[in-house]
DNA sequence: ACTGGCACTCCATAGTTACGAGTGCCAAGT
DNA sequence: ACTTGGCACTCGTAACTATGGAGTGCCAGT
């Protein structure tokens, strides 16, 4: 029902739309892509276009702006992710390589992300439940108070203070570490609620509320965290936009990790770039605004996902090149550390 | 130069133009404020004000509103700092102190501050430089890789990945952390260097390389993570004033470190509440925004800063008030675990 | 030293107009 | 059946013009 040249139309109202951020009109459309047809034809075309409900008017008599459906529509069948060129593969490697430390790797990611793509950008920390256990830690820094450090696969440190009913001498915290040192380590995070459930038994009578406690805190800390850690940067690339009821709302969704979180969706397979137009995320206030996001992992694991939010005028094909391209250096950092 | 009336009506006008955002003329100025005087009279104090360059028009024949140097005299010596109400107080209180770990008091602690002003708040990690060394583990997390973990009397945990020149085994390994704990543990870091110069005579000559491996990775951490690390959130907030053009400026600013930590100035005492308003500011681009900063830490030592930015036009002893009392009472968090 | 009166300035607001980009529709052409 | 030029129409934008009112500075009088 959309034959090639309706489809050629919307392509290029997309592509306008997004490069000049004002209406376009039939004559505009004929004059920067040859066409080889007349306004009015394309007049006609717009017509159906509206229709349909792919595109339309802010007032009457002015020119069309696509809808979420023909932005949809754009992204799924009209384009194709645009590579990078060659100085921006190397850049992004440069710039990802020297860092030192997960802490770092996110953080330089989340700002070249968001510099790339002038946009908001939006990075999650490797997930805890798909990694596992490296190192358990047991630091006494109080009587009475331990530090439980959680040393993961990734590199990801998780750290938690823990009230011991009694006082706790230092062989007997040496002793409950490397219990669980046995016990835990190279576990996924998501086995160890098993293998912990007949701890307490092994240690001394004397030890075994000190145990207790550290055990409960241990799960609370995997059951919390399990709602993940995410940052975001470049949020100075919002003023660009001229949001301005709009601006305040996404601001404040962007310091709410759960909207965040929700935001980059569940994990699809890794490295497939993955987007949302406006109202079709979940998020009210977030309905103006678009996602683009992909998977990051080690091979064939997908650890987090990583993305960019921006105005649903957009530039899709740009915009998933670079989201595209930045998972996979993560991936491939990570894997080399 | 200044009578007391004078200084009053500079206090009215900086008041009635914080809550009201309107330039503020002299017939609002009777009516709201009862000075006892007429209008003409109080213009007449305008006219000796503004010569003086605590007050400007914005045109001719609008109300007056105060410059920064009038800010300055309001802050020094036309108002009393603003103590919370008992109930602000017990909020903070509970909200602070369900914090579980560093990160969750900074994370708890950035917030509070961010919507007890409404404005953007900023909060500096306990300084390292400042801390001591409460434990230091060493994880092999690869073949030619450890995971150097720094963890501080103030909960704070630094982390870095090792390149060790030769394979290790996993006693050498214990035995550089043996080592390392007698040797550091209770020191202040800023003795650290000093510590460890003579420690890699201390292994045996085949563990030497990785012994210099890790401390010069050691001393690296110290000397980078010392351009400390700062949180901000709130900036929601900012969208409540009409910035346009400052607007992306400010955000730009916000998420950069260094500007960040220049922002909250040098440490001043512990708990004094110190204010810089518009020019005073050293950052191009923040020099519509006023800053209200204090130190905060456990006993007489200062850790690190935290305060509030907002437009120059804020309610200084509400602001001030709030700042203060968040500082004392992260403090108190601190002390206590 | 304070006050009331007065003329003046100038911003904000609303109303008016003119312009022009863009549309829909129709009749004619291919 | 599709395309095209023509044409009347819509409507938002920009420019311009009053108009009102808040506020000022100054001065003469108390």
């Amino acid at each position: 029902m959309l034959d090639d040249r309706k489809l050629a139309v919307l392509r290029a109202i997309v592509e306008d739309y997004v490069s000049t951020n004002e209406p376009v009109g039939s004559k505009a459309l004929v004059d920067r892509h040859n066409l080889g047809v007349s306004p009015a034809t394309i007049r006609n075309d717009m017509a159906v276009l509206e229709e349909q409900g792919y595109i339309q008017q802010p007032h009457t008599s002015a020119g069309r702006i696509p809808t979420d459906k023909g932005y949809r529509l754009f992204v799924d069948r009209l384009s194709t992710i645009k590579p990078l060129s060659k100085a921006e593969r190397r850049a992004i490697e440069t710039f990802l390589s020297g860092a030192y430390d997960l802490d770092d790797v996110v953080g330089r990611t989340v700002r070249l992300l968001a510099q790339l793509t002038r946009q908001v950008a939006v990075v999650q920390y490797p997930s805890l439940t798909r990694s596992y256990v490296r190192h358990v830690e047991l630091v006494p820094v109080a009587t009475g108070r331990v530090l439980l450090v959680l040393i993961t696969n990734t590199g990801r440190v998780e750290q938690r203070v823990i009230e011991t009913p009694a006082e706790l001498s230092d062989e007997s915290v040496g002793h409950l570490r490397a219990l669980l040192n046995t016990c835990l380590s190279g576990l996924a995070f998501g086995d160890v609620p098993g293998a912990v459930s007949d701890l307490p038994e092994k240690v001394s009578p004397e030890e075994r509320p000190a145990a207790a406690a550290v055990l409960s805190v241990l799960l609370e800390t995997l059951v919390e965290k399990h709602e993940e850690k995410v940052v975001f940067a470049g949020a100075a690339n919002l003023a660009a936009v001229d949001f301005s009821r709009t601006f305040r709302d996404v601001l404040e969704a962007l310091e709410e990790q759960v909207v965040l979180m929700r935001l980059l969706g569940e994990s699809a397979d890794s490295s497939t770039v993955t987007v949302r137009i406006g109202t079709e995320n979940p998020d009210e206030g977030l309905r103006s605004t678009s996602v683009v996001a992909a998977g990051y992992g080690v091979g064939d694991l997908t650890l987090a996902r990583l993305g960019v939010l921006g105005p649903t005028r957009m530039d899709y094909p740009g915009t998933m090149g670079a989201v595209r391209a930045v998972a996979r250096y993560v991936g491939q950092i990570l894997a080399g550390s």
